[in-house]
DNA sequence: CCCATAAATGATAATGATTATCATTTACAA
DNA sequence: TTGTAAATGATAATCATTATCATTTATGGG
């Protein structure tokens, strides 16, 4: 009999995750849920956030920073990469119509759209 | 006196890229080399692609794949990424206006979009 | 043309995020 | 309660990429 089981630190990641809006890296929910969960082991985090993506229930942003994040949000919607302050961010922004654009028989199952740039405080800071 | 000098492998490596529109990966470029500079080492490969982003030559593109790819057409242009053979193939879109879009204060340099699906190709195969 | 010197290379070790392995723990149905 | 298979935690392995360093090479000045 194959199927899935509850376990505590599962749900922690998940609830972690659809806690906040910033997109965290596996490193990032490891050390935070650390103070709660003392014996966790990042091995659990990575496997937790893989069976996640896979469900369905997070979607994966690869922003080409050599780390993976996480996002709870499935809904449809773009990302701002700060290049400066290496923050991930939401943009409120309708969904674009583009599959009328693709090659013929090419089907998309989704797409990604990342803008890279400064975000609004460090380009009030001057950051380099 | 610091500045460029001229080297063979920096030119062949250069040339190859502009040769393609696969998109190809560090170790793409490696092999295919390899039997016009049986010498080249993977590192000189890795180390100009790296120069060649910096100067601007090629655009580093990442699909979540794994592999960083490297396009030597720096036109504004978007990518089609089949999650079947894994290919990386260029969509012939117009640039889309996405500026006023983002939240005050924040300034893109430039934005990458990237349809994951399957390719026409992959889709007559049926492949799974 | 010949050096001096600093850039570029090639071999290889190191890095670092992610994944695999495996013994132990835990959930849960019978 | 118990048998079992899933889940965990520790840790080794993986693998693309980067750093190191001795050697080679390009290039400008004499």
């Amino acid at each position: 009999m194959s199927g899935t089981r509850h376990s505590t630190q599962r749900d922690a990641i998940l609830t972690l995750l659809r806690s906040t809006k910033t997109h965290p890296t596996a490193e990032w929910v490891y050390f935070s849920l650390k103070e709660d969960f003392p014996s966790l082991g990042i091995a659990t985090v990575y496997r937790n956030l893989k069976l996640f993506e896979k469900q369905g229930l997070v979607q994966r942003i690869d922003v080409g920073d050599g780390y993976d994040h996480y996002d709870a949000d499935i809904s449809q919607h773009y990302h701002f990469h700060c290049t400066s302050c290496r923050q991930v961010l939401d943009l409120d922004m309708p969904k674009l119509e583009f599959d009328s654009c693709l090659p013929e028989g090419h089907i998309a199952e989704h797409h990604q759209l990342v803008f890279f740039g400064k975000c609004c405080k460090c380009n009030e800071e001057q950051c380099s």
